[in-house]
DNA sequence: GGTACCTGGAC
DNA sequence: GGTCCAGGTAC
């Protein structure tokens, strides 16, 4: 814990966020940056932006999303095993990747991507989905070249190419240990706290007004949440910044992955 | 400066 | 609802 970083005891937070919930609606503390209801939170509850994979405000962790809004909620960054490979860098993005929408225009001509949003329960119309293997108490990724949806034929002739048609070999995975250690040390512990949006001569404002406390993260929710497709994992990288592998929930299912949960306000 | 995390999107 | 995408920081 960096020094000055504001910590919390769970009633303490609780009455916090009730006074923010009090106060309606706040202005975006970060302009421009998407992540705005978020650290406009941060903000208000005194806690540091921090990166590292600890918990944001002692043991209880803050995840913050737009009311109406159906993006996914992030869970945990963790890449792949095995990490010497550096499966996105050196594999997906060069073989399998597709030139960034925005090549030769905001980045570079030669600039790729490769982002994939999947889970168990189908494959992407590239041909990529999740694997939970109970046996081998491993997650991991599935290329099925016959899976590829028919508008994607010129991209899968140019995976022919450089990669040849086949399984994934190694498969890109994450062992069930790996995953309880990535998710626990995190998320044991939660506060979803869900936000009213509106905007005001070109700035946004959010009223913090829903909150659920959620109490013991379960690795076999989360595997269960996989196959049953309301867990993703999502790669996020082009060329110039990998934005690093997550593994995310629909926002209605959060609470799923939680041994209890409590409606605060 | 690259990698791996953080926070999240729009169409 | 799936596909594709964003600005940041720690080390």
């Amino acid at each position: 814990m960096p020094p000055g970083q504001q910590t919390f005891t769970k009633e303490g937070l609780i009455g916090k966020l009730a006074e923010i919930e009090a106060m309606g609606f706040i202005p975006n503390a970060r302009h421009g940056n998407h992540g705005g209801v978020g650290n406009t939170l941060e903000d208000l509850l005194g806690i540091e932006e921090n990166n590292l994979p600890i918990p944001n405000a002692a043991e209880w962790e803050l995840k913050t999303h737009r009311k109406g809004s159906a993006s996914l909620v992030t869970l945990f960054h963790s890449e792949p095993s095995p990490r010497a490979v550096r499966f996105v860098p050196r594999v997906l993005l060069p073989l399998y990747g597709w030139p960034h929408q925005q090549a030769g225009a905001k980045y570079p001509a030669t600039e790729r991507s490769f982002r994939q949003t999947i889970s168990g329960a189908g494959p992407s119309d590239r041909g990529f989905k999740v694997v939970v293997d109970r046996d081998a108490r491993k997650v991991l990724i599935s290329f099925d070249p016959l899976s590829v949806d028919s508008r994607h034929h010129l991209w899968l002739a140019q995976v022919k190419e450089r990669a040849g048609l086949a399984e994934l070999d190694p498969q890109p995975y994450w062992g069930f240990d790996d995953l309880a250690h990535d998710a626990g040390s995190k998320l044991h512990n939660s506060f979803f706290v869900e936000a009213e949006v509106k905007r005001e001569t070109g700035r946004e404002l959010y009223h913090y007004s829903r909150a659920t406390m959620l109490s013991a993260f379960s690795l076999d929710r989360l595997l269960a949440g996989i196959e049953s497709g309301v867990v993703y994992v999502d790669f996020d990288a082009r060329s110039g910044h990998n934005h690093g592998t997550k593994f995310r929930v629909r926002s209605d299912a959060l609470p799923m992955l939680y041994e209890q949960n409590k409606r605060l306000f």
